[in-house]
Formats: structure tokens, sequence, C-alpha cells
DNA sequence: AACCGCAATTGCCAAATGACAAGAAATGCG
DNA sequence: CGCATTTCTTGTCATTTGGCAATTGCGGTT
């Protein structure tokens, strides 16, 4: 509980009522590996900040193969933001690939808070903004590297991520298949 | 003028009194083909929207090779969100790659409409969100697929925009070479 | 301990792409 | 118009990566 709240207070400014206000709002959840967080098809209305495990965004193509966008792991709030926003259905599914417990604010609480702690929207303009800019950053330069390149990319972006994440997961989220990472692997000390 | 105020009307509304606030600050400015908007190192305090032309952001590696992340062209606000935002040096390069016709707000002036215009930053909320996933959704795609599959994605998303941007440009966007590009493009009909 | 199922590794070959270089086409300019 | 410069195309060859299949490794179950 502390961590979600230093990790907002790097966005904005929270004073002691404040901060009791969203420790009321936020409950305890927890998603065994292998379940869903949201699904694709179906609304996700709520918001979920990661104390533990590693989640997974990710898509399925029309043969049953599943890509992986990004993964989402401790001190990081997990979310389809479209589909909590706009209350529409998801397009992807984000999937723990650990057991992992989260802080979850339901959309309702959210708003709540939005209405009780002036700055609270504001706080998570920024962190939005600043997440998907940084995210975009980062894929973009992928693409003009080489398989080899783009996974020690990873290795330093995101120190022991890789140990934690499937072999198959990680190279969908590389863009290559799991083969060529295994080889890759090798051909690193 | 009209286009701008058409394009921030999908996002929020505005009145009679509003709309001419906002006409009173936009500025006409012209770009020269191969002059920068924005460039890396340099704060960037003006944000623009596009009437004619196109940009691309993109960036150098010490090699001095250019890399283009993405273009922007007509009825889009072009900006470097980052340094706009905190006022801090841009990492990119914003380049016209036509003449290019921009209608441009000032910070100050910006930052006025946003006392003045109740809803005003909910209205560029919702567009840095929106552009911002949308951008991430399609640039997510393109690790994996290959090079033919994504310069038609391009194509397909982009209508026209391949005939107005030279091919080294289009190619580091795509993440290929010029040659490679020039023979996908033979393939093609 | 033996077995099973899934994940990861490895080998082999084919296809995609890059690197480099030469030539053709388009563009700009006097 | 003609020349110079840049951009685009094309050829050749090397490298990377994918596809497929066989094999290995590991954790869990009986």
């Amino acid at each position: 509980m502390e961590e979600l709240l230093t990790y907002l207070l790097q966005y904005g400014e929270l004073d002691t009522r404040q901060r009791a206000l969203i420790q009321e709002k936020a409950r305890w959840k927890t998603i065994a590996k292998g379940a869903y967080f949201a699904e694709a098809g179906k609304v996700s209305a709520q918001i979920g900040y990661v104390t533990e495990g590693v989640f997974r965004v990710c898509y399925y193509d029309k043969t049953g193969d599943s890509f992986t966008r990004y993964f989402v792991y401790e001190n990081r709030f997990v979310v389809d933001m479209n589909s909590f926003r706009d209350e529409t259905p998801s397009a992807e599914y984000i999937e723990a690939i650990t057991d992992c417990r989260v802080l979850v604010f339901s959309k309702a609480d959210f708003m709540q808070l939005s209405v009780q702690i002036p700055g609270w929207d504001d706080i998570f303009v920024k962190i939005t903004s600043y997440v998907l800019e940084n995210k975009l950053k980062f894929t973009g330069n992928m693409l003009v590297q080489d398989a080899q390149q783009r996974y020690l990319n990873f290795l330093s972006h995101y120190p022991g991520l890789a140990n934690r994440v499937p072999l198959n997961m990680l190279a969908s989220y590389l863009g290559i298949t799991p083969s060529s990472l295994s080889r890759i692997r090798k051909n690193i000390p």
C-alpha cells in the first residue's frame, strides 16, 4: 500500500486525508498464474497497481497464436486504458504469467476519487502520457535493431524480467521465434 | 482555421466565444521543406496544427544516420509533447519534408486558453491519449510482420502518404533499407 | 523410480533482408 | 537546355531469421 502512495506522489501531491481516501478505496486482489486481469471482448472496469508478479498484455491472431505487446510488473499500473476510460470492450488480454497481487480500484471508486481529490486526474494524465511515450520511444527503436540488439536492449531496460518470463512470450514480444531467441541466448556470455 | 475547430470539436464542445479565443491565439507559420519545427537539444515551446504538408519525427545515431519514428501530416497536431509539456529539451527532430503550413500556439498562449476554456485540457488529454494509443497499437504489430506486410499496412493506414515521402525516410520508418523497400514495391501491382 | 507433458534447445535448409556497388532516373540549377 | 546532384533501382553475395522436426530438459504425477 505504501508503494502505491509513493508511486503516486512522484506525479503529484497528496495530503494525509487524500491518502486515507485512496487507501479506503483500494482492494487487494490476487490473480493466479494463467488467469486474466482483462479479456478481449469484455469491458475491464478496473485499474490495478501491481505489487507482486508479472502480467503480459497480448492478443491472438486468427490461428490462435498469441503475441505479447508488453509486460507489466511490480510498481506499475495494469489496465486496459481504452476499456477503462470509455467502458468499451477490451481488444486485448491481460494475462498473469506468475501469481500476482494487485491493488485494485473499480471504475466507480476511481471516479469518486477523481471528484474528491483535486489533481487526481492530473496524476493519471501524467502517468499515462509518461508511460505511453516511454513505451513508444522504446518500441520505436526496435524495428531498426536486429533480434540480438532488441534482446540486449530488453535485458538492460528490464533487468531481471527476462528470467521471470517464459521464452516463447518473450520471443513474441521481441518479434522473433522461440528458436531464434534460444540461439541468441546461446551466443551471449 | 475552420479545420482546426472542426478537429477540436471531435474531442469536446466549444461555444462561439471560446472558438473566437482560439482563433485569436493561433498564428500562421510556414516551414520550408528541410527546415525543422523542433530540434534535439532545444526546448520546443510550441504546438502546431498542420494544414498543409508533411513532417517526420526522427532522430540520428552516432554515425549520423537518421531514423524516422513517424510522420505527421494534414489535420494533425505536430508537437514534441514531452518538450512542450515540461519545457525540457527535445530528444528528437521534427523536420518538414515538404513545404508546410501550420497553425501555431505558443506555450504561453496555450496555457492561457487552458485557463479561459474549461475543457481545453480535457480535449488535449483525449487527443494525446487517443493518438498515442493508436500509434502504439499500430507500431506494436509491426514487429511480428515482415517488411512487405508492414509496407502494405502503411499504405492502407496512410493512403497517399507513401507518395509524398522520400523512399529512404519511409524505409527507415519501416525498419528496412531503401533497397529492400524498392524491391518490395516492385513486387506489388 | 518411471512416465508424462510442456518448454526449451538444436540441426538443417529455405526465405527474407542487409551490405555494397554500379547504373538509371529524377530533380534542381545556372 | 545541359550538367551536377540526389534519389531510386537493381545485381551479387553474405548474414539473419523462419519453418520444421527431432531431441533434450525439467517439474509434476502416479
